[in-house]
RNA sequence: GGCCCCGUAGCUCAGCCGGAUAGAGCGACGGUUUCCUAAACCGUAGGCCGCGUGUUCGAAUCACGCCGGGGUCACCA
């Protein structure tokens, strides 16, 4: 139940009423018709701009269309007062009915509010974190993975089938720098002193993946030339570090449905498939590029490559597939795997980069639009840094000395809970600072704590009101009275919950998860508001002497309880009962 | 130099598919506890929404151009 969805269906055929009487021209076009909150709660509980849109097009002053609406709109039996004003907003009133009708709604599908057909069963792929298999999940990472997920979980709230995905980089240079440092742990394991040559990974993490070499090969690998056991043992310490990713993952509550591998792209003739097709489109030809400009450019040479292009798409020159040694470019293996995302039949693709990516966009897109015959959208979510602090100090990472935050001692210091909040309480293409004090305190200032004490609340409420002996089950609590909710303070309270499903409609279009973030904590705030009005007016408390108000009061802590679960479980935190 | 992101209160940031007198938290100042957890709440002060032009009935929001900050820029994934 979305009533602002409601109200607009009832402007929309108040207005066509009105065409058939002659009042208005017929065929207008009613697209840009909305109806929302007001910013000024003076305005009235819902506003419609419906007036001034149509102007224009029906050639009539503002305020006479508005004054003819607000006379139709004012028929129907859930319309209290229909204001014009300023230029020409109509500013209704409900009865106070409809609101309280909300709560009742709510808790008769508490399961239910919010979630929409706004996808209508389209097929959604997120891709994410797809960090390279060369060691732990660092802060970086946990940022993608949040946003990520939080994203698939609102998408799948709004009526999207969601796949998750990573893409596992196995199969370019970096693999093989990590089968060559793990073997020098496994010399190490051997007792031999390790050569961590400069550009290998340092990590200490590697040790362990040196022992399980010597666990599985014993001797049988020393003293071999790297091509007898370079193959094997990349494809061990890979796995090894999937492993490792995959616990990250999941101690962060993130499940992947899908892992892709960039290696089993090769051999398979997917490459060239995807290439082939872009040919067939003229976007692929052998030519070389110009030098860059205006960047120091020493050891740049002219070279004869196969290019795409993506200038053709708005990118800065054509990018090449192959290099110079013939060897495909990381960019051709990501031409298949988007050719293989298009060909598994997804309507929409999404894709959350680290900000340092912003290059590829265009040509990805590019690919995307070409090899879909722009059936396939491709919308690409870059995600800007994290700052840590502590004691007021940055905290530096360094992943060339092997000394960075991983995500692992992230939640083993605050909780994935805390993670997860504070990663979305940003848009996410603005750096983000995680402040470790900050996020531990049990103040205001951590909006985590904020909105979990607000659930608590909620459920000390119930319990109490359970204690004394009253039924608190939704069924119960949707049945009260709840025309007892009549104060403004409480019918402000269901305003900010009918809200919510327009909220998530917004945040699931724009693929903005934060948007939830921040709501929770405007809702969270309004409830602590009214508890603590409780304190100087003792009508306005949960829990009253008289039954059939404290049942309906509850009725309304319960809906709020409702919202904020059902926010907490699209940011994937876990609502807490008890603040202990 | 090209491309991407950002510029809103002293600080950190929302709002940006155009809407009325621009919001929140922190910090500052002043209040609130016989009462469901004061771990909270209420109030006051604080703004050329970086600058300019354009589109519009209407611009923080859209377009273009500047200024400032950050990221990134063939043959590494």
């Amino acid at each position: 139940m979305n009533l602002f969805a409601e109200m607009r269906a009832l402007v929309v055929a108040s207005l066509d009423r009105l065409a058939a009487e002659g009042a208005l021209p017929a065929g207008l076009d009613l697209a840009a018709v909305t109806v929302e909150p007001p910013r000024d709660a003076g305005h009235g509980e819902m506003a419609t701009n419906a007036a001034m849109v149509l102007a224009k097009p029906a050639g009539m002053p503002p305020r006479a269309i508005a004054g003819a609406l607000a006379a139709v709109l004012l028929t129907d039996p859930r319309v209290l007062a229909a204001d014009v004003a300023g230029p020409g907003f109509l500013n209704l009133s409900l009865r106070p009915s409809v609101w309280q009708g909300l709560v009742g709604n709510i808790l008769t599908q508490p399961d239910g509010y919010g979630r929409s057909t706004l996808g209508s069963g389209r097929k959604v792929n997120v891709e994410f974190v797809s960090a390279n298999p060369t060691g732990p999940m660092h802060v970086a990472h946990a940022r993608g993975a949040v946003v990520g997920d939080a994203l698939a979980r609102l998408l799948a709230f709004s009526g999207w089938q969601v796949t998750r995905e990573y893409y596992v980089n196995d199969g370019g240079g970096q693999v093989d720098v990590l089968a060559r440092s793990a073997y020098e742990r496994y010399r190490e394991a051997h007792g031999l002193s390790p050569e961590i040559a400069e550009g290998l990974y340092p990590g200490d993490y590697l040790i362990p993946v040196g022992e399980a070499l010597k666990a599985k090969y014993g001797v049988s690998l020393l003293d071999k030339g790297e091509q007898s056991w370079l193959t094997e043992v990349r494809d061990f310490a890979t796995d090894m570090m999937m492993a490792m990713i995959r616990e990250d993952l999941a101690a962060l509550g993130v499940t992947m449905d899908v892992y892709s591998s960039e290696k089993a792209l090769y051999g398979t003739g997917q490459i060239e498939a995807g290439i082939e097709a872009l040919r067939k489109l003229d976007l692929i030809y052998h030519g070389t590029l110009e030098p860059p400009k205006g960047k120091t450019t020493e050891d740049w040479e002219a070279r004869e490559q196969t290019l795409f292009r993506s200038t053709r798409f708005g990118d800065d020159q054509d990018r090449p597939v192959q290099k110079a040694d013939g060897g495909w470019t990381y960019f051709a293996p990501d031409i298949a795997y988007h050719f293989n995302k298009v060909e598994r039949g997804f309507d929409e693709l999404i894709n959350i980069f680290g900000a340092d990516h912003s290059g590829y966009v265009k040509r990805l897109k590019a690919v995307v639009s070409a090899l879909s015959q722009n059936r396939v959208t491709l919308d690409i979510k870059l995600i800007q840094l994290v700052k840590l602090l502590k004691g007021g100090q940055i905290v530096k990472m360094s992943k060339r000395a092997g000394t960075f935050v991983t995500l692992r001692d992230l939640i083993d210091e605050v909780g994935p809970d805390v993670v997860r909040f504070v990663m979305l309480t940003r848009k996410s293409d603005v750096a983000l600072d995680f402040d470790f004090d900050k996020v531990t305190e049990q103040s205001k200032d951590n909006p985590v704590f904020y909105v979990q004490y607000a659930n608590a609340r909620v459920n000390s409420i119930l319990r109490k009101a359970r204690e004394a002996g009253l039924a608190v089950d939704d069924p119960s609590l949707a049945a009260a009275d709840l025309s007892r909710l009549d104060h403004p303070a409480e019918l402000a309270l269901i305003g900010k919950l009918a809200e919510w499903p327009r909220l998530v409609e917004i945040a699931a279009r724009g693929n903005e998860p934060h948007r939830i973030a921040f709501y929770l904590f405007e809702l969270a705030s309004d409830f602590h508001g009214l508890w603590n009005r409780g304190n100087d007016e003792a009508g306005l408390r949960f829990l009253q002497d008289d039954q059939v108000a404290s049942q309906a009061k509850i009725a309304l802590a319960r809906a709020v309880g409702v919202v904020i679960c059902a926010g907490l479980g699209i940011l994937g935190v876990t609502p807490v009962e008890e603040m202990r």
